[in-house]
DNA sequence: TTGATACTATACCTTTTGCTTATTATATTT
DNA sequence: AAATATAATAAGCAAAAGGTATAGTATCAA
């Protein structure tokens, strides 16, 4: 037998982001965009070079998200004063407005998705991937 | 407290399919091809349409992995007896080897990810995913 | 201290994946 | 027979990510 949580994580993770994104095109943010403020706001005032190893992508891609989100006035760069090459990356206060209406969304996708499981079986499944996930970063 | 597992199993998925493509690029084909190689296997002369469904992608969109499936010799398209306007998708004999190798690489990927929990933990894990994506095929 | 090396952000270009809208040919239903 | 639906696809676009190269700045080692 084959392996299968490649394909079973991609696969719901795909049809969750599905869903989010026809939920939330309105509010006008990409799900990369949302993903990296989550992020952010779990780290307010890194670096993009944290931000972007924090979201597993290189940095010359997060600059693009970073540039639309100043753009939105949900982030501002602010420069480092002990490193003149460096930004910091500093969450505005429309964000957190953008983020309530995101994180409402993410919800009511996540709870259809896991209502087929009790919440002693979601809290097992949640603390399964974390560990997966914390054993995967260490691993670099 | 948010939603978590949205989150969860995009990244895990993400890092996934980083290292996949790492250590299967030299085979020449991406990820989306690849899944979509596996699943024909499941599902072997069907029509462009039910693949399409099953990868949870338009058709135009499964269209051009077919045409460079095709290119490589590894699908090949056949004429539906029945109704002229559809294609049956076969599995050319190439196309076992190639699995065979990029089954080789998920296997190694998927062990080294999962080595953190226990064999109970790993089947307790993929079934609370398999209820998880067949509950959400069923919400359509 | 200076010269080599490393790091931060970013410009330019490409790849991968996927979408929308519309079209052609064929089936099916009314 | 006419209206409607379906299978594949064309054209063009968008989102997400990467590669390579570069400017500016830091740091380390001789």
């Amino acid at each position: 037998m084959h392996s299968k949580f490649g394909f079973l994580s991609y696969e719901i993770s795909h049809i969750i982001r599905q869903r989010f994104n026809k939920k939330a095109e309105n509010i006008g943010l990409t799900h990369a965009q949302w993903r990296a403020l989550v992020h952010l706001s779990n780290n307010e005032n890194c670096r993009q070079i944290d931000l972007a190893d924090i979201l597993e992508i290189k940095p010359i891609t997060l600059v693009r998200q970073i540039d639309l989100l100043e753009v939105a006035g949900l982030v501002r760069r602010n420069k480092d004063s002990e490193d003149r090459r460096a930004y910091r990356l500093e969450l505005m206060p429309k964000a957190h407005a953008v983020m309530q209406e995101l994180w409402e969304i993410a919800d009511a996708v996540e709870a259809e998705v896991l209502k087929t499981l009790t919440p002693q079986e979601q809290e097992q499944m949640t603390a399964l991937l974390e560990r997966i996930k914390t054993s995967m970063s260490e691993t670099i």
